[in-house]
DNA sequence: GAAACTATACCATCTGGACTGTTTATTTTC
DNA sequence: GAAAATAAACAGTCCAGATGGTATAGTTTC
């Protein structure tokens, strides 16, 4: 067992539980049970409840941002990347939802300011979409359907099925190829 | 004070708390205060707290229902109407999201089953919109960027701002009018 | 030898909800 | 149609158990 390691465990641990069962059962008690850890090992990293939301929310913000960051590096165009960033890593986090929805909905429950630096790195995608190359309210429209998409999942609200999805997600990152003029 | 009011008023209060607060401040001492209802009272209503956050979902799966239900026959055109009374009526949830929204989240925190109306309502929309004489992956598109709307309130992830707002609604309804074959 | 834990006991507070009234409206009885 | 019975709509208190967090004392890992 790698050292650094628990920490990390903990914070799957709690999401899990996010997952499974709701923030309700999102106790500290039963955290370190699912963690494998001491109650006292689990305040040692997260020094309370709301540490450790924070945690979560910290967590999958930098996961979050690496994906979007990676996708842009890596798109040999430039019109339209940050949407196609965007749109690729929400359309992946839907996936997993159990990691990454969970902060998200902790946060929402515990203390809805905890969501702040998700905000803020949204705020800034969104100011990147704007400004992408293409109609702006078009590229909104693509961002908020991958938006969708992951809440969709977070909900269980008529989550597509594996065809449909895919179908989906490669009109949306076909429309980021078309330019202003052809609205 | 009429009578049946007590119990609508009681959902408008646990409605507000969720949203001001989050759904770990919804108890039921807090929902009995600010409802102005003694505990007794509230719990005459509401036999529990799971019956309290299932009156919840119930409450705002029917209102959201009638919404699109009425959009749906004020609708001159056939094709695409499933989808634009979709994209109006969440449009207009996502506004007022203080009574919708707080059903869904606190659903989702104490237990994840009781979303399953709402869920079966949306399951039906989006049956409704893949057959709507549009083509089924861009109405498909249309409905999650309205959900992503929702989303990004609800969450407060770059909500846009009003202009912003109404051009992305604006859009969405006007490309529900186009036919299946110019993608 | 310090950091990273385990293990357990403990406590103040909160929470759901059971329980016991009390009032108000409605219906039934004579 | 007054009185009595019944039921609905609350009010207010009480309690067992859960919960977040503290404290302490020891152990393992680097």
């Amino acid at each position: 067992m790698p050292r650094e390691s628990k920490r990390h465990k903990i914070l799957e641990a709690a999401a899990l539980i996010v997952h499974n069962r709701g923030i309700d059962a999102l106790t500290l008690d039963a955290v370190a049970e699912e963690a494998q850890v001491s109650k006292g090992g689990l305040l040692y990293h997260f020094r309370s409840k709301e540490a450790l939301v924070e945690g979560l929310v910290l967590h999958m913000n930098n996961i979050y941002r690496t994906n979007v960051e990676n996708a842009v590096y890596e798109d040999i165009n430039r019109e339209g990347k940050w949407t196609r960033a965007f749109i690729k890593a929400t359309y992946d986090q839907s996936l997993k939802n159990t990691e990454t929805s969970a902060g998200m909905l902790a946060a929402q429950g515990i203390n809805p300011d905890l969501l702040k630096p998700l905000q803020q790195t949204y705020a800034n995608w969104q100011d990147n979409i704007s400004n992408d190359g293409l109609d702006p309210v078009q590229a909104t429209i693509l961002r908020l359907a991958a938006d969708g998409l992951w809440f969709s999942e977070i909900f269980g609200l008529a989550p597509l099925d594996e065809d449909l999805r895919k179908q989906v997600l490669d009109t949306l990152l076909k429309q980021t190829h078309q330019d202003k003029n052809n609205a």
